[in-house]
DNA sequence: ACCATTTTATCATAACACTGACAATCAGTA
DNA sequence: TACTGATTGTCAGTGTTATGATAAAATGGT
C-alpha cells in the first residue's frame, strides 16, 4: 500500500488549478475593478438580463448570502441595479446598466484568451477531455445530490 | 462564431469542481472540526514535521498570511505548536502534537475513500487523465512564471 | 562595525463562501 | 380570516485567500 501523498490528491490539485487559473484571470480583469465571480455574474446576466437573487444562486450554484454581496458591489460600481418584482414583493430583479451591456464583447473576447493562454500547454484533445471530466463530475453531483449546491 | 457561455468555460468548471468537492470533503471533516486546507497542512507536516511557515507556504503554494492563519487556528486547537528556530530567529518551525500524529492513519484512509466517491462516476482511464491534465496545467504554471505562487 | 537589502512574520483590509438566525412576503389550509 | 409553512433577502460571524504596510531579524558589502 502507498503512503499518502496530498500533493498529488485530485482535491489538492483542483484547489491548486482553480487557484491558478482564477489568480491568473483576476490579473486581466484588474483594468475593470472586476473579480471572477463578479464577471461569472455579469455573463449570466449577459445571457438573460433581470434574474433574481435566487435564480443568479441556481446558475452560478452559489450561496444566497454570497450572491447578495457580489449584487452589492457591482451596484455600487454601476454595474446592475436593485428593482423589486411587481409580482412578488420578497424578491429583487437584477438588471444590466448600458455600462454593463458594452462591456460584453471586449470581456468575453479577453475571457476565452485568457483560457487559451492557461492551456496552452495542452492538446486541442486534452483540452476537451479536461472540460468533459469537469462537467462529468458536476453533473452527477446534481443527479445524486439534487441541487448539490450550498444550503441547498 | 459561437457565443460566449461561461457555464463552459474552464475557469467556471474548475471553480464548481473545486467547491463541489471542497464541500464534499468538508462534511466529512466535520468530526474532526477541520477544513481541508488545515487536513493539507497536517498532511505536508506528516511527510515533513517541523518545516517553517515559508516552507508550508511553498510546499502549499499559499501566501505567507493565508499559512499564518492556518497555524493560528491548529495551533489553538491543540494540533501544532509553534516555536523559535534557535538558527534564526525570525523563523518558527512548525511541529505537529501527538495528538496531530495520532490522527495521520484513519485521515488519511477518509480522504482516500472521499476521493473515490466523488470520482465514482469516473473510469480509471479519466481518473488518471483529470489527474495527469491538471498537474500538467500546474507544472507547466510553476515553470514558465516561476514559482506562480501570490506574491511572488 | 555600519548600512542597505532581504527575509520572516504579523496586521489591516477586502472579496468570497459558508452557517445560522431573522424579518418580510407569499401560498395553502383550516 | 387566521394560521402554518415555505421562500426571499439580509445580517452576524467564521474561514480561506489575497494585497499592502510595518516590524524584527538576518545577510552582505564597504
Amino acid at each position: 500500500m502507498e503512503r499518502y501523498e496530498v500533493e498529488k490528491s485530485l482535491g489538492f490539485l483542483l484547489a491548486k488549478t482553480h487557484q491558478y487559473f482564477s489568480s491568473f484571470f483576476k490579473e486581466k480583469l484588474n483594468k475593470y475593478s472586476l473579480t471572477p465571480p463578479q464577471f461569472a455574474m455579469l455573463a449570466f446576466l449577459w445571457k438573460r438580463d433581470g434574474l433574481s437573487q435566487i435564480q443568479l444562486g441556481n446558475c452560478m450554484n452559489t450561496d444566497r448570502t454570497t450572491i447578495s454581496g457580489i449584487v452589492d458591489r457591482l451596484e455600487k460600481d454601476g454595474l446592475v441595479t436593485r428593482r423589486r418584482d411587481p409580482e412578488d414583493r420578497r424578491t429583487y430583479l437584477i438588471n444590466l446598466t448600458p455600462r454593463a451591456f458594452a462591456l460584453q464583447d471586449e470581456m468575453e473576447e479577453m475571457a476565452t484568451q485568457a483560457k487559451y493562454e492557461v492551456t496552452a500547454m495542452l492538446s486541442d484533445g486534452e483540452k476537451e477531455q479536461l472540460e468533459r471530466i469537469l462537467r462529468k463530475i458536476l453533473d452527477a453531483a446534481a443527479a445524486t445530490r439534487g441541487c448539490w449546491s450550498p444550503s441547498k
